[in-house]
DNA sequence: CTGTTAGCGCATTCAC
DNA sequence: GTGAATGCGCTAACAG
């Protein structure tokens, strides 16, 4: 076993209770007292059990990080921001992943977040099929702060940080249209909330510009779509310029691509000009964190979704 | 507050102790009481208090891996494929990363592993510079089975699992000298444990097949070395294609590079044929984490260097 | 099979 | 300023 503060306690001649007042700098310990107990516990290599002082303060310094796979380049840019951000504040930030195996992993680390293990939470969400009534029973005993990041889980009120995708689809938008835009294709799945929050802004903006669309696209809809509207010039949105390789064949040489971070596609010979938003996870990441260290600091933060302005825009 | 396990007793009208085993299927308690028990706890949400569990048996659980960057791919993968093993075996795989600043968050991180939260760690060391005394001192107070991965410290007593590179070295010395080598140069920094071992690995292979090398090349040594020796084909062997860049405009055009996974060369223009050694991290991982599951079912292991042969060898 | 008792190592009351 | 007592929520050792 290793010292703990009964043993130090004994070593100073003193009372636990001052050992443990001294080594958290409690101001009411004598500065003498102090440096000979901190001295002590340096010699001896002391530190202090983690787990006894959460049962006795309810603490843990610790801000947990619930993402899926670590080669996802967003979660991971968001990761690597949080980490930094939150070792600023005195908070560890730890990270857990639950890929390989949502299906599995998703529930299992969530429930291990309802143990008092951490004083706050970053979630990834996974896509909305997860939000079983099991996993609502256990995001519910989730007792300490909590902020979606990135996605979250419409119907489930939890604060959430996200790129503003109103002026993300605007901003495609205007880029694709100055190119010469004359209709578009839209490859945003439904299954999880933000590749929706795009698809909608997308499909106001294209509605406002009066540009055709065609929103969930077959393979085979694409010529057809093309010849009615006569369209020269597609643009195809998405949230991944990989996302749409299916589609490719079946569109004109030159087509305009509009897409998210830096995803460039791996055979661009038929492509033409690709524009990318590129998501400000910096900021994001700052914000989030600051979501929690607010309600840390026992302010209350309603449920609402915070849209964070991209970065910048860039045309390849 | 929640639920405690008296709260749940009460309800359930028994014993703590009745509730604690059977919420731990302790194969004592009667099935009929269990489901009674299983069921209230479901109810109500109940979930147990990780740290007074942990406080009472010591376990917790969870795995931690302390690596530097989530960026640096060698030990993201490593980590990805530790998370995914070590979920099947029951444990959470708990990631700390000590990047962007290991001068300050190595030594913080290391010394949180010493509070008790983990039942075993894999390290990513940083360089040799980190083993302090200080740090050498919160390395003692670690209680629980360490292993460290790819880099290790020299000098602190703990196994390492990291890449062969008796036969690392053998391999691309293989590739390089059917390609024509008539000379190498070695850009392999002193600083940490694994660029040693493989220079010095290289260096038995070169002196065996009577190459003539130059092993720690400032740029303007580079021309007087070659025409001394006359060397047409000199082949560059480092960690990654882009740690000598330096070098470059000294070597000539079609000279050979010889380096660690899929690290391909920014502009390759005068680059001649490239040779990578893959690491094999899976099994690194497996090892590891083999390593750390022994340890928990009370074997001893030594303090050793487990090596580990590389998966392939790829030519570009 | 179940209840009782006694800690785990701290922080946090109170006293003094 | 410091010491003594109490409890955080749970598991374990011991009874029965």
């Amino acid at each position: 076993m290793s010292l703990t503060i009964h043993d130090l306690a004994k070593l100073a001649g003193r009372n636990p209770s001052t050992v443990s007042r001294a080594l958290r700098n409690d101001p009411r310990v004598r500065e003498a007292t102090r440096k000979q107990i901190a001295a002590l516990a340096a010699e001896h290599g002391y530190v202090p059990n983690l787990n006894a002082r959460n049962l006795a303060d309810g603490k843990t310094r610790i801000i947990a990080l619930l993402m899926g796979s670590l080669e996802f380049q967003v979660e991971r840019e968001a990761a690597v921001c949080l980490n930094e951000i939150f070792a600023e504040h005195g908070y560890t930030l730890m990270i857990l992943s639950y890929a390989p195996n949502a299906n599995e992993l998703y529930p299992a680390r969530l429930s291990i977040l309802t143990q008092k293990i951490c004083d706050g939470a970053i979630l990834f969400t996974p896509g909305d099929a997860f939000l079983t009534p099991e996993t609502r029973t256990v995001l519910d005993s989730i007792r300490c702060p909590r902020v979606c990041l990135d996605r979250w889980f419409s119907g489930y009120p939890l604060p959430a940080v996200t790129t503003d995708n109103a002026i993300a689809m605007r901003g495609l938008c205007d880029l694709a249209e100055s190119a010469g835009m004359d209709g578009a294709i839209l490859c945003y799945h439904a299954h999880n909330t933000v590749s929706r929050d795009r698809k909608e802004h997308l499909l106001r903006e294209l509605k406002l510009r009066d540009i055709p669309f065609l929103a969930s696209p077959a393979p085979e809809t694409v010529p057809r779509f093309l010849r009615e509207h006569a369209i020269r010039k597609p643009a195809v949105f998405s949230n991944g310029t990989n996302d749409f390789h299916p589609l490719v064949p079946a569109l004109p040489p030159g087509f305009l691509t509009a897409a998210f971070d830096h995803t460039l596609p791996d055979h661009r010979n038929a492509f033409g000009p690709i524009f990318l938003c590129i998501q400000d996870f910096r900021k994001i990441a700052e914000t989030a964190a600051d979501l929690i260290l607010r309600q840390l600091n026992g302010e209350r933060v309603a449920p609402q979704i915070v849209p964070v302005p991209p970065a910048a825009f860039h045309t390849f």
